[in-house]
DNA sequence: CCGTATCCGTTCAGATACTG
DNA sequence: CAGTATCTGAACGGATACGG
């Protein structure tokens, strides 16, 4: 995944692809507001509206740019309802929850280190 | 971490504080050149050229900014050799390499999941 | 070899206004 | 309510040059 070394011969075509493609994939989830948008949504089924009170900063155009990405990605459904006013939904499919998964240990991470990372910085800043 | 009501009662003062800290630290590591320096050193130890190599399409800038951030966090350790040239060699503190266990979470995912995507990816285009 | 500083084009992200 | 489009300043990222 983060190797640089290809020789040149044919078979190794393949491999730059699906690297380059897991890059961009890492790229494009590998954001703060597609990682909050998959912790968000969880097991639960949420509407735009929904999904903008619950994250905290994230503003229209940024909240409609990661759920277009994400669904394009298949991590995410989006479901019309065809009624006046419009209802949007929003859920996680079986990838999304996958992901969800090790986002979670993210989430556990921050957590725990909180207090070293707070202290490293203090210590740095000095 | 994701939630965003707080009442006005003091003590949510710490909760909101401990709460805008994760989302800097969560916007710190998740991005895609910090993800690959942690995949990269992994148990070793390397020097900075090293790293450039091994990084595909990393910048100076880039490295050194990253490497500054991560050094600053507490995940990673800078060691200068006072000899010339100059040899600087960075590794995983303990911070690091727990953390470095969720992200190889993240590219199994990936790997896992990347024909899904790209499916998914050509459904949504056409 | 390693690091910092500067310049400069590109992209990002918020605000605003307007459709179905 | 949900989405799109446009405009504008800010931040990013690469290239280059120079210092320890």
């Amino acid at each position: 995944m983060v190797t640089k070394q290809f020789s040149g011969s044919p078979e190794d075509a393949d491999l730059r692809r699906a690297d380059s493609l897991a890059r961009e994939i890492f790229s494009d989830v590998a954001n703060k507001w597609a990682l909050l948008i998959i912790e968000s949504l969880g097991e639960r089924t949420l509407r735009f509206s929904e999904l903008r009170n619950e994250i905290e900063g994230v503003s229209h155009k940024m909240l409609t740019q990661n759920l277009r990405m994400l669904e394009r990605n298949g991590l995410i459904e989006r479901t019309v309802h065809p009624v006046v006013p419009p209802r949007v939904e929003y859920t996680l499919t079986e990838a999304g929850r996958a992901l969800r998964v090790t986002i979670d240990g993210l989430c556990d991470w921050t957590h725990h280190y909180l207090g070293h990372i707070e202290a490293s910085r203090h210590r740095f800043d000095a």
